[in-house]
Parts: C-alpha cells; sequence; structure tokens
DNA sequence: CTGGAACTCCGTACACTGTTCTCCCTTAGT
DNA sequence: ACTAAGGGAGAACAGTGTACGGAGTTCCAG
C-alpha cells in the first residue's frame, strides 16, 4: 500500500490510456477491466473491507500475485474502481429543469448511490483524478450556465453540494448498518444501546435540552432540510449577483 | 474486530461508568485512561491506519493481549478515544455572541480540529455515543435557545452543519496530504498530478468548463463560502418561523 | 532455425493485523 | 493456609499487501 513515484504514473497511465499489448512474452489472460470488474463484484457483494487483492485474484481463477501484472496497487485498483463508477453516473447538466432542480436531483440521487455502494464513501476521496471524473465535474459546472456564475463560483457551488451530501453520507449509512445489525435475539444495535441508556445509566436532568427532543428527524430527513437550507442561500447569492440575467 | 451483544454491553460500560477494581486476583498494572492515552499518542504520532493493538501495549511496555483485560475491543478502544476527544471540545452554547457567531466559530473549530486530529475523522461516524458525545450534543442545541426553533429542529440544523464540515473534511485533509507528499525528487503529488495530465494527456476543447477555470478556490476557501450560504438558508428558516421572536 | 530477451504467471515468504487460548502466578476472602 | 478469582502474556490462527525468484511462453534478431 505504499505509493511510490512509479506507481503514481503508472496508475495514472492507466487511468488514461489503459494497458497496452505486451511487445513480447505470452499474451495477457486477462484485462484491466476484467481486474476491476472483479474487484467491484467481491466490494459489492463483500463490502469495502473485505476487498483483498487475494478474493479478487480467486474469482479470477488466478494467483494472487497475477494482478501485479495488471495493477501497480491496490490503491491503482481503487481508483479505477471510483473512476468506473464515477462514469456510470448521468452527467448532471442534462437534466431538465432549472439549477435548483438539477442540483436537487443529482444531490438526492449522489446520496442513494451513496446508500447502494456504501464502500465508495471510503475511496472517493483519493487523490487521483481520471477522465470519468474530469468528464463529470465539467458537466457539473454547466449546471450552472445561464446563471451569470463564473465557472469559479460555480464550482465551489458544486462542491458545497458535494461536501453536504458526503457529509451526511457518513451519517445515513452509519444509521443504516445500526439498523441492520442484529444480536441473537433479534434486537438492533440502536435497541440495545437505547435500551441500556434509558434504562441505567442516564440520570434525568442531565442533559435537559436532549430530554426536550421528542420526535428527532431521521438523518435523510435531516440532509433533505439541509439541503434546502444550502440552496436557499445559493440562491440569494445567485440572484443578488446577477439579478438581470 | 467483530461486535457482539457482549462486546457492545461492555463497550457502553466502560463508557459510561468505567472499570471497577478486581475483587480477587492480582492489581491493575494499568488504567483503562492509560490505555485511551497510549493510543491516542500512537495514533497522533503515526495516524489511524497505524493503530494497532501491538504497538499501544508497546508504548505501555505491556503484552498485545494484556489490552484485552482493559478494553473489550478495538472498536471499544476507539470508540473511547472519540468520547474523549469530544470531552476536550468547548461547549458551543457557552461561546460569546449571536446563535450565527456561535454556529460559525464551532464549526470553524470543528474543521481545524480534524486537520489536525486526521484519525478522527474516520472514527468519529461510529455507533456508540458516550456521555461526553451527549454533553456535546445537549450543548449544541441550546446554541439555539431564544430563536425559537424546537428542539427537534435545532438538532437537525447542528447535524446539518455538522454534515457540510465533516464533508469538506475530507477534502480539506485529501489536500493537505496532496500537498505534504514528495517524492524523491522533492515535487508533491499535485505537481506530479498536473504535469502529468497538461502535458501528456488532456486535448483542448475535452473539458471546456474545467477549461474555463483560472483561479479555482482553495477547499478551505470553498468550505467559507459553503458555510456562509447555509447559514444564510438558516437564517431564512428561522426569521421566517418566529418572526416576532 | 536458433538463441536470447522480454514478458506472464504464480508459489513462497515477510512483516504485519485483531483476537483467542492456555498457562502461570498474584492476590483477597474464608 | 487454602482456594478460587482473575491479571499478564507467549503462542497460535487466519487474515492482509506485496516483493522476489523461478518456470514457462512468445517474439524478434541474427
Amino acid at each position: 500500500m505504499r505509493t511510490t513515484r512509479e506507481s503514481i504514473e503508472a496508475t495514472l497511465d492507466l487511468l488514461w490510456t489503459g494497458l497496452g499489448r505486451p511487445e513480447r512474452g505470452p499474451c495477457h489472460q486477462l484485462t484491466v477491466e476484467r481486474v476491476v470488474d472483479a474487484a467491484m463484484a467481491t466490494v459489492e457483494a463483500e463490502g469495502a473491507e473485505a476487498l483483498s487483492m487475494r478474493k479478487v485474484a480467486a474469482r479470477l481463477g488466478v494467483g494472487a500475485a497475477t494482478l501485479y501484472t495488471y495493477v501497480p496497487d491496490k490503491a491503482a485498483l481503487l481508483a479505477l474502481m471510483v473512476d468506473e463508477m464515477v462514469g456510470q453516473a448521468a452527467p448532471p447538466h442534462t437534466r431538465p429543469g432549472t439549477w435548483w432542480e438539477k442540483v436537487e436531483a443529482w444531490a438526492r440521487e449522489d446520496l442513494a448511490s451513496y446508500r447502494a455502494h456504501p464502500w465508495l464513501v471510503e475511496v472517493v476521496n483519493g487523490p487521483f483524478a481520471g477522465p470519468n471524473g474530469f468528464a463529470w465535474t465539467d458537466s457539473a459546472i454547466r449546471m450552472f450556465d445561464g446563471t451569470g456564475l463564473s465557472a469559479e463560483e460555480a464550482l465551489a457551488v458544486v462542491e458545497a453540494v458535494d461536501g453536504l451530501v458526503q457529509g451526511h453520507v457518513a451519517k445515513v449509512i452509519a444509521a443504516d448498518r445500526a439498523q441492520r445489525w442484529t444480536d441473537p435475539e433479534g434486537r438492533s444495535f440502536d435497541t440495545v444501546q437505547e435500551s441500556y441508556l434509558l434504562t441505567q445509566r442516564i440520570e434525568v436532568g442531565r442533559f435537559p435540552a436532549i430530554e426536550r427532543l421528542r420526535a428527532p428527524l431521521s438523518p435523510v430527513e435531516t440532509f433533505e432540510q439541509a439541503l434546502s437550507w444550502l440552496l436557499d442561500g445559493i440562491e440569494r447569492r445567485i440572484t443578488e449577483h446577477a439579478p438581470g440575467d
């Protein structure tokens, strides 16, 4: 898992141009695409923590060391997986509606995609940018064509919304996991922790503001609120900035 | 790293009441606090990925298996570390100024704290809530005393801002790392990647919107923008909701 | 047609990881 | 003094990423 300069350039080559045929020696038995697909299948089935080179290799019917013919690193493999995943997302600027509707639809879809593929969260903020990532960012900036925002400002807005999504993703996924987990008697993690706290540990009056809570919002509802507030603020910025546009 | 019901309850006991003296057998050589402190020292010095039970044990001059007398799990140790860290943060509602100023100050300090202790990011969204976490949340809700917001809404606002912070934290930390990393010739990761892309791979016209970028904002500047937009939206909500308050 | 260079594939090995088992020895209560 | 509870820790287990070296394959130069 160590990053050397050689492996950086090898990874960038892989992202942008793929792997060429060898000029001598035996033909390739596999392709980079097949390796990436096998890695995606494993991670989809078993989660990010269970992704290992040996498992990917086993899925391809190949020795573990063979993967290093196609991919310099596990980090490079992850970068390829992320770019593949980004490539499957719809280009945001082609959605119908106003900039508000485009952003809202993209943000919701983004959250849903993270929930469906939780492994992405732990991996998406790697340092590498691939062609699909660039194409996506390009399209995202164009969501604000016609609003009068500069490209710089549009990118800042995109990163603001993306930041909000990613921040809530961690909470939503944690909540998903805490509900899915069950002990031998079938109780969820939340149930166990809540009953422990209520019956045993928390004295009345110790946390007065928390006691005022009656029906806290779910993480997804909180996300929807936060998104609308942020979009409100951005709208004010846009109308102030270019009122005649 | 497996979570069982026993280990959940043991962890909760540890968080809320600590570890009692043994009634028989030899005295404890260590305390839970010393184990947690040693773990914090290791993680502070070497990062989250390098934190291992053996290293913590070595720092205490003790065998690795001994730690399991004090702590049921690595997960429990991490939960204790997080609660300890949260306990060091200033209670948000005691800051001076309006709710806006309190939130802004807290958010900036939060971001700074994550940058100073990047290991927190990967660990803070665990399922466990300890006494310091509860106290902090309680204090955070109180930032909105006098605004007319209900406790539920106040909590939603807090989580919205926290989500924004956490989302940007990942980007800021990634940027920090990419700048700190250097190859044998002293070039940073960004430099290597950028020169690779500019000189070799990206044809003019492929990403027109990105080409319009002249001086993109830094991650921290983007965060400041996003925060002010979000606070704008929240202010609108507050004044609409309780205009006479 | 024949080296030999270049290359793929992969068994093995190394230095790690979290955790359990088992044994020894210290300690407190009776 | 005796017994049982329980702390301390060495060894082991099933994993991890990846470096190395050897075996076998393919192509090109002579």
